[in-house]
RNA sequence: GGAGGGGUACCAAAGCGGUCAAAUGGGGCGGGCUGUAAACCCGUUGACUUCGGUCUUCGAAAGUUCGAAUCUUUCCCCCUCCA
């Protein structure tokens, strides 16, 4: 291989199924193109679920290409089969578009927007499928797919063999996307597709409906799905998604998210996850303890989501809560007013509201499992009020669990 | 289109008139051990509660009954076999 970005592709482990390596690897070595990616909008923010492919994109830039990220206002609306085994539920425009704000948002801090050469490009896809005329589409693109090749496409099989129900409208999911690919092709020079494993169905019919109809190349190329060695999915703790906005997900609970990563994925994180270079992670590989390891994985995780002060910031309240155990000044602070103080707050009141606990009864069963600690002081009386005096100058920490710590300060 | 089997909590799966907020396993959460890991052990796992209880939940709706996850009817969905 001569191309830089696919060299360290290949490196890093990212590298899963091209439509054709020698060419695109020819291509990229000329010259610098332009590539996309298309995000769902599910959610007002993206979860360490699509990490793998903004890391992808960065590495696009690094290497001096053009990212394109392709923000599925038009295609969430309409709901992607693939690797689902039954129907989502469907989302209604206004919550797509402030989902899309939220987002974008997130890829201000991980991608260079500075250098005019390779910074990114934002496209919303209902901007063309919004407007789409139907008899026109399909004579145009809907003639270019036959049923007999999309019937073999492994989301529409799965569903099929299962008998479980495939609607027309999810059908058509792969269209659009194959439709979204011809439309940058032509608008951005839009060269390539890069997308998780289970995007390689939709990825190809772009790459073939760009060949059929503009009788031009383009280029598809996934990476693998991740899994984790305990076998669960990536990206999900059962309680929830490990968000990467930090009003869902402070940037303390993210480090810790990586702190704890299993034993046997941390050098396969390191590469996937972080900036650092494979020879400096052989280095390190060969050098560190483990859980030094997985300290440095945490804090260049941390670093490219929110920045290295945030970075430090985590890693020293960690140090000072599980290595000399005491109160970090350096938790993320939630502030209180103190007029609420005046007459107290319910402690179980206050786990709920402040998102600690989801509900009552979980802070009650927090509480009996001797899981709920104030100022690293055992909690024990559910029935506890919060009073200005558990305020030490004016800071109180709350913690659920060894790990999980809440910092609150006086206003 | 015909015949049978089935839909139970996050998942799998038992229950088949009251003692069922529902066995068991997995998963989750908390505790212990440890290295903030894994493995292992213990506890816990619908919501609200003045801790007496109360409310919502066994595909959906209606009904029988003092009482239904359990019986009846209709509907929806899945599986197997036949056409």
């Amino acid at each position: 291989m001569k191309s830089t970005f696919l060299i360290e592709m290949q490196e890093r482990g990212y590298l899963n199924q091209c439509t054709d390596l020698e060419k695109l690897d020819l291509l990229l070595s000329k010259k610098s193109i332009s590539a996309y990616i298309g995000f769902d909008c599910t959610a007002n923010s993206l979860h360490v679920g699509s990490l793998l492919q903004i890391m992808i994109l960065r590495l696009l830039q690094k290497h001096g290409h053009k990212p394109i990220v392709l923000l599925g206002g038009g295609t969430t609306l309409i709901g992607d089969p693939s690797g689902k085994d039954s129907t989502r539920k469907i989302l209604n425009q206004k919550s797509v578009k402030k989902n899309i704000l939220g987002i974008k948002k997130l890829f201000q801090n991980l991608l260079n927007t500075k250098n005019k050469k390779i910074s990114p490009i934002f496209v919303n896809n209902f901007s063309w499928l919004g407007k789409l005329n139907y008899i026109s589409f399909l004579r145009d693109i809907g003639s270019q797919f036959t049923l007999n090749k999309m019937l073999t496409f492994e989301s529409v099989k799965l569903r099929l063999e299962r008998e479980q129900s495939l609607s027309y409208m999810e059908f058509n999911y792969m269209i659009l996307q194959a439709f979204d690919f011809y439309k940058l092709f032509q608008k951005e020079k839009c060269v390539l597709q890069l997308g998780g494993s289970d995007q390689w169905g939709n990825i190809i019919n772009g790459v073939d409906l760009i060949r059929r109809v503009l009788k031009k190349d383009a280029y598809g190329l996934t990476s693998p799905l991740i899994t984790l060695s305990s076998g669960a999915k990536m990206g999900k703790t059962e309680k929830g998604a490990i968000w990467l906005n930090e009003k869902l997900f402070s940037s303390y609970e993210y480090w810790q998210y990586w702190r704890n990563t299993d034993d046997r994925d941390v050098v396969k994180f390191l590469k996937y996850f972080t900036d650092l270079d494979i020879k400096k992670i052989k280095d390190l590989e060969e050098k560190k303890e483990i859980n030094e390891l997985k300290i440095i994985l945490a804090n260049e995780a941390t670093q490219i989501l929110h920045g290295k002060s945030k970075a430090l910031k985590a890693e020293k309240a960690a140090k000072d809560i599980f290595t000399l155990g005491k109160i970090s000044s350096d938790l993320p602070v939630k502030n209180i007013l103190e007029k609420d103080l005046v007459d107290g707050i319910n402690l179980l009141d206050f786990l709920v509201s402040n998102n600690i606990m989801t509900s009552k009864s979980e802070a009650r069963r927090a509480i009996n499992n001797n899981g709920i600690k104030i100022n690293d002081e055992l909690e024990i009386d559910e029935k506890k009020i919060i009073k200005i005096s558990d305020f030490l100058n004016k800071n109180m920490k709350i913690s659920f669990g060894k790990k999980k710590h809440y910092q609150f300060k006086i206003i």
